[in-house]
RNA sequence: GCGGGUGUCGUCAAGUGGUUAAGACCUCGGAUUGUGGUUCCGAUAUACAUGGGUUCGAAUCCCAUCAUCCGCCCCA
């Protein structure tokens, strides 16, 4: 028996109801604010994501599925920012007026050990934007999140956000964290040891007690809370919270929230929920003023986010009626087929049955398929009449045959 | 890559060494040739993850493998 890869699954028909909710709502929601969607092949090549995700993270060093085909090194997409980028400097979208406004959903591969939150094949709907380096850019881009997750019904979520500085100030940061973990090094774990050499910023976050211990001593928290942005980065900084706070968005800074892809500067979010287990953000994003010079473009600053679809899908309470409108009961099927058409024609959605059973049977099976049966027997032929049963309220109604279409929706 | 839990019909789930492996749901048929979801009866299924081992005898004990779930790392 062949299965299902690791870390794939299939979206069975009962759950792509909600699948099609997501989808439906980021159209709405995002075309609102002038998004347009952008779809990129699902492999690019391997040096894409290599150069633009940056080649200290996990995502390129152990994450990628990787494979050669007439001597090229293809890859399987791990997220979509890069290919985005790609994407807009290959069409030169430079030229176009700008801001240019993006966005995409569809499925990412990266090679990790599945748990909760997490698989191989995993979905994305992100968005990005180019061309304007202002922090009412920001602020819409964090608003568009908020806004999406709100239409899908989340509301026990929360925002943090922080600013990363730009290169220079980031590393004066870095500097000085170093400097002052240096004397605890040997007390810290083995992987806080591992990032001190990697990803300084990152050691902050670090969840084993013994190392949030140390943390909490006084020359570590001066570092730590300690300015180290650029004024013009803080200004940024400033107004982006400004921004936010007069569309009422609520946040929290988190100094420790540093994001783990290269390309990142100033502001950086996440979206997170405490209902998610392990794998809390169910969002994350930032501004990445770089990546469009460091993939061959024009400077072009530009900022944007992804989320996990799957992570939303498992915070999305059982949302429709996903039953079928009206089940045509019926023992003439050809009356049965030809009455479903024109409920379809309509817009109702609608089925008989097919094996033509016996008129108990087609009642059960309507029962437990719609909320309406159009029943048509004998009866009602004679008559030239149908009767509607609302198969909620065992209500039910004999009507003309000519006008039941403008009755069932109303009954 | 590292650590822990779990694998019995499509789904849920009894069974902890003894010969036909319960039950429920789902599906289908009948009781009931026009009123269901909440009656009764019945039918269907190559179900003990796979491969070894221990034993007179293994779903049950041991080992390995695989799958899955949860956590670490990292990320959405």
């Amino acid at each position: 028996m062949i299965q299902a890869q690791k870390g794939t699954k299939d979206i069975l028909p009962d759950e792509s109801i909600r699948w099609q909710f997501m989808e439906d709502t980021a159209k709405k929601v995002f075309t609102l604010a002038n998004f347009k969607e952008i779809r990129t092949p699902i492999f690019e090549a391997t040096e894409l994501f290599a150069r633009g995700v940056g080649d200290s993270t996990d995502i390129v060093n152990k994450e990628m599925y990787t494979f050669e085909k007439s001597e090229r090194s293809l890859t399987l997409r791990p997220e979509n920012t890069a290919g985005v980028v790609r994407a807009y400097i290959e069409h030169g979208f430079s030229r176009l007026p700008q801001p240019v406004k993006l966005w995409y959903k569809g499925p990412m591969f990266r090679y990790e050990r599945p748990q909760a939150g997490r698989q191989r094949q995993f979905h994305q709907v992100g968005v990005e934007m180019f061309g304007s380096s202002e922090p009412s850019a920001d602020a819409e881009v964090i608003n568009l999140a908020v806004k999406y997750l709100n239409e899908l019904g989340l509301n026990d979520l929360y925002v943090e956000i922080n600013s990363l500085g730009c290169p220079e100030c980031r590393k004066k940061y870095r500097d000085s964290i170093k400097e002052v973990l240096k004397p605890y090094l040997s007390e810290l774990c083995e992987d806080c040891n591992f990032r001190y050499e990697k990803n300084p910023l990152r050691i902050l976050d670090c969840k084993v007690d013994s190392c949030k211990k140390i943390f909490e001593k006084d020359d570590i928290q001066k570092v730590i809370l300690g300015d180290f942005i650029c004024p013009d980065c803080k200004e940024h900084f400033e107004k982006v919270k400004e921004y936010l706070n007069s569309l009422n968005i609520k946040f929290s800074v988190n100094k420790l929230l540093v994001r783990g892809l290269d390309y990142y500067n100033r502001t950086v979010f996440e979206i997170k929920s405490n209902n998610l287990g392990s794998q809390n953000a169910v969002c994350g994003g930032g501004r990445y003023d770089s990546l469009v010079e460091t993939l061959g473009g024009q400077p072009t600053p530009a900022i944007g986010w992804a989320m996990g679809m799957e992570r939303l899908n498992s915070l999305i309470s059982d949302i429709q009626d996903s039953r079928l409108d009206v089940f045509v009961v019926s023992e003439n099927t050809s009356e049965a087929f030809k009455v479903a058409e024109e409920l379809r024609s309509k817009g109702f959605s609608a089925e008989f049955d097919y094996p033509n059973r016996k008129f108990k049977k087609q009642l059960d099976k309507a029962a437990k398929s719609a909320k309406y049966a159009l029943i048509i027997m004998d009866d009602e032929l004679k008559s030239n009449t149908v009767t509607i049963k609302n198969l909620d309220t065992s209500e039910q109604v004999n009507v003309s045959r000519d006008d039941y279409l403008c009755k069932i929706g109303n009954f």
